[in-house]
DNA sequence: GCCGTTTTCGGCCCGACTGTTTTCAGTCG
C-alpha cells in the first residue's frame, strides 16, 4: 500500500464522516492528516514497520490504528461502515457547490435519495426547497452545478492520475519478462484532466503481466483479454495496459492520441504513398524498419512533434513545414516569482524556501505573501510588509548564487483598487495582482476589475488570471481579450499558474497571448517548499500552449529580469 | 481527532456573502 492510496481512504473517511455530520474539527483533523501523509517523502509502511506511524504530523492514536488496519488488510472497516450509509455517489453529491456537508444532510434525512439523479429528480419536482433552511434559490444552485458536474463526465486532474500510472508502470518495468513500458494517451499529453489511464507494455508474457497486476496494491478489480488488462483502481480511476509483443514505436505513437491528430497524420503518411497503423509503417506492403518513436514522423517527413503538442491543432501542417515551436523545458527556468511563507498562510520560512530554491538551481525567488484584506491568510498589514521587505534585504547577504526579491500578491478589491497604496508598492521589487473575493460578479465588472488593476504602474504580473480550480470551481467570467489587450497595452505580464490545481491561464490561452505577444512568467503559487516542484506541471501545460523559452520572463537572468520587472514603458 | 507541555482540556484560519429568515446558519475562500 502506497502512502498515496492510504492517503485517499483517509481523505474519504473525512468526506463521509462530515456528511454524517461528525465534529468538523474531527473532519478537519482527518484532512489534514490524509494531507500529511500524501506529502510525505518516506515509504509509510516502512514507518509502520519501525512503529513510528506516530511521528506522521497529525496523526494520533486513532488514526494510525486506521492505517494500520489498512496495510494489513488493505481495508478499513470504519470506511466501509461509513460507506454503507452514504448515497452510492456521495463523491459527486459532496462536490456540488453551493451544498455544503449540513444542508446535504438535511435533504438527505427528509429524502429518499440515493444518488444524483435522484437529487435531480427532486429539485425539479421543487421537492428541495419545501426543506427548512433551503429555498428556491439553492434548489436552483444544485441544479445548475448538477448539470455543470454532467458535463464533465468522471474526469480528474493530471496530478491525481499521473502518479497511479508512474506507480504501475515503473513496477512493471523491473520485470523481466517486460522489454518496455511507458505512459500512453492523455496523460502522456499532459492534458490538465484524464479520463483513464492508458500503458503501453512490451512483454514476452501477457499472461503473467496479468497475473502480477493482479496482485497489484490500490488494484480493485481486473479483468485481462487477448491484448488489453482492464484495471479498477481502489481510487477510482480505470487504467488500460495495452499489450504487444513487438512494434513498440508505433504502438507507442498509435496510443499517444490524440485520435484527431492520428486521423490526420494517416492521411499525410496516405498522401505520401505510407500507411500507418498502429501494427507499423507500411510503403508498398513493406515494412520500415521504425527504432523509435521519431522515426514515425521523420520517415514521413516531418519535424517530431512532442507529445504536448498532438491535438490537431495545427501541429501537423506546422511540422510539414519544419516550422514547430521550440517548447520551453523545465531547465530553461531560472526562477519562480510567487511564493508563499510562514509570514503569511505558506508553511516554510523564507530561508527554507530560498535553501530549497537554490538546491533546485534557481538564479532567484520572490517572496509574494499575501496582502492584508486576506484574512484567511492572515494577510499582511502594511508595517508588517516593509518589515519583511527590509528582512529580506538583509537576508540576501547570507545567500550566495540565488536573490531573494522583495515581493507582494495584492489582493484586487471588488472595486478594482488595490490593497495597498502607491507609495508601499513601488517599494517591491515584484507586485503580484490577484482576484480572491467577488467570485460571482458578473463579467463586466470583473472584467473593468482587473483592467483597473492593471492601470497600476506598479503591478507587474497578474495571477491565476481566471481563477478557476480544476475540478472544482469555474473560472469567473471575464472577457479575457480585454484582459490580454489591456497586457498588451501596459506591459502587463500573464502568469501561468503552475499548481496542478489551477494551471491558469490554460493552455489554449497560453497560445493565444503568445499569439499577441504578451509576456508570461510561469510560477507555482507555492504554500510551502516542495510546491516548489509544481514548476514543471506548469512547463508542460505551457508546452501544450505552444510557448518557448523567449516568451516567459523567468527564464531570463536576473538583470534582464530586473529590467522587465522595473516596468519602464 | 490532534495538539501542546506555563493546557491532559479547550481550542482548532476568520470574515463576507447569500439566502433563508425575520435575526441567523451555512457556505466559501
Amino acid at each position: 500500500m502506497k502512502n498515496l492510496e492510504i492517503a485517499w481512504i483517509i481523505s474519504k473517511i473525512a468526506d463521509l464522516a462530515e456528511l454524517k455530520g461528525e465534529n468538523p474539527y474531527k473532519v478537519m483533523a482527518y484532512r489534514n492528516a490524509a494531507e500529511n501523509i500524501k506529502k510525505m517523502d518516506v515509504d509509510i509502511t516502512e514507518l509502520y514497520k519501525k512503529n513510528e506511524l506516530l511521528s506522521i504530523p497529525g496523526v494520533g492514536q486513532n488514526i494510525a490504528a486506521k492505517i494500520e488496519e489498512i496495510i494489513e488488510t488493505g481495508k478499513s472497516k470504519y470506511y466501509e461502515e461509513l460507506k454503507k450509509e452514504a448515497p452510492g455517489d456521495y463523491e459527486k453529491i459532496l462536490r456540488i457547490p453551493g451544498l455544503g456537508p449540513s444542508r446535504l444532510r438535511i435533504i438527505l434525512q427528509q429524502l429518499p435519495i440515493k444518488d444524483i439523479n435522484d437529487l435531480k429528480k427532486a429539485a425539479k419536482a421543487k421537492k428541495i426547497r419545501k426543506l427548512p433552511g433551503l429555498g428556491p434559490k439553492t434548489e436552483q444552485t444544485i441544479l445548475t452545478n448538477i448539470k455543470i458536474q454532467e458535463n464533465k463526465e468522471n474526469l480528474k486532474p493530471l496530478v491525481f492520475a499521473l502518479p497511479v500510472a508512474e506507480e504501475i508502470v515503473n513496477s512493471l518495468n523491473k520485470l523481466d519478462f517486460v522489454e518496455k513500458g511507458a505512459i500512453v494517451g492523455s496523460i502522456r499529453r499532459k492534458k490538465e484532466m484524464i479520463k483513464n489511464i492508458n500503458l503501453l507494455i512490451q512483454t514476452t508474457n501477457p499472461e503473467k503481466v496479468a497475473e502480477i497486476v493482479k496482485k497489484m496494491p490500490g488494484v480493485a478489480d481486473v479483468s485481462f483479454e487477448e491484448d488489453v488488462i482492464t484495471i479498477d483502481m481502489v481510487m477510482g480511476i480505470r487504467a488500460f495496459i495495452h499489450l504487444t509483443r513487438n512494434g513498440f514505436y508505433t504502438m507507442l505513437q498509435h496510443f499517444t492520441g490524440s485520435k484527431a491528430h492520428n486521423i490526420k497524420l494517416k492521411q499525410i503518411a496516405q498522401q505520401r504513398g505510407f500507411e500507418l497503423s498502429e501494427t507499423g509503417l507500411f510503403k508498398e506492403h513493406a515494412k520500415i524498419v521504425v527504432e523509435a518513436e521519431e522515426d514515425v514522423y521523420t520517415k514521413l517527413g516531418l519535424q517530431y512533434i512532442p507529445p504536448e503538442l498532438r491535438e490537431d491543432r495545427g501541429e501537423i501542417e506546422a511540422a510539414l513545414e519544419h516550422d514547430l515551436p521550440e517548447l520551453i523545458t523545465l531547465q530553461d527556468i531560472k526562477g519562480d516569482l510567487h511564493i508563499h511563507t510562514n509570514w503569511s498562510d505558506g508553511v516554510n520560512s523564507i530561508e527554507e524556501i530560498a535553501e530549497q530554491a537554490q538546491k533546485m538551481g534557481y538564479d532567484y525567488i520572490a517572496i509574494t505573501d499575501h496582502s492584508k484584506s486576506l484574512k484567511i491568510a492572515n494577510g499582511l498589514t502594511e508595517d508588517e510588509l516593509i518589515k519583511q521587505r527590509n528582512y529580506i534585504k538583509k537576508l540576501n547577504k547570507n545567500f550566495k548564487g540565488i536573490e531573494i526579491l522583495a515581493g507582494i500578491e495584492v489582493d484586487i478589491r471588488k472595486d478594482g483598487s488595490l490593497d495597498y497604496s502607491d507609495d508601499i508598492l513601488k517599494k517591491m521589487d515584484v507586485v503580484i495582482a490577484s482576484v480572491h473575493s467577488g467570485f460571482n460578479q458578473d463579467e463586466y465588472t470583473l472584467t473593468k476589475r482587473l483592467i483597473k488593476a492593471m492601470e497600476n504602474k506598479h503591478v507587474n504580473i497578474i495571477a491565476h488570471p481566471t481563477g478557476r480550480l480544476l475540478g472544482k470551481r469555474e473560472p469567473y467570467k471575464i472577457n479575457i481579450n480585454d484582459v490580454f489587450k489591456k497586457a498588451i497595452e501596459n506591459n502587463i505580464v500573464l502568469e501561468i499558474n503552475a499548481s496542478p490545481d489551477r494551471l491558469d491561464l490554460k493552455d489554449v490561452h497560453c497560445r493565444e497571448a503568445k499569439k499577441m505577444g504578451i509576456k508570461m512568467v510561469i510560477n507555482t503559487d507555492a504554500h510551502e517548499k516542495s510546491n516548489l516542484y509544481d514548476m514543471e506541471f506548469g512547463v508542460q501545460n505551457a508546452r501544450r500552449g505552444w510557448i518557448e523559452k523567449k516568451d516567459v520572463i523567468n527564464t531570463k537572468n536576473l538583470k534582464d529580469l530586473k529590467q522587465i520587472l522595473s516596468r519602464k514603458l
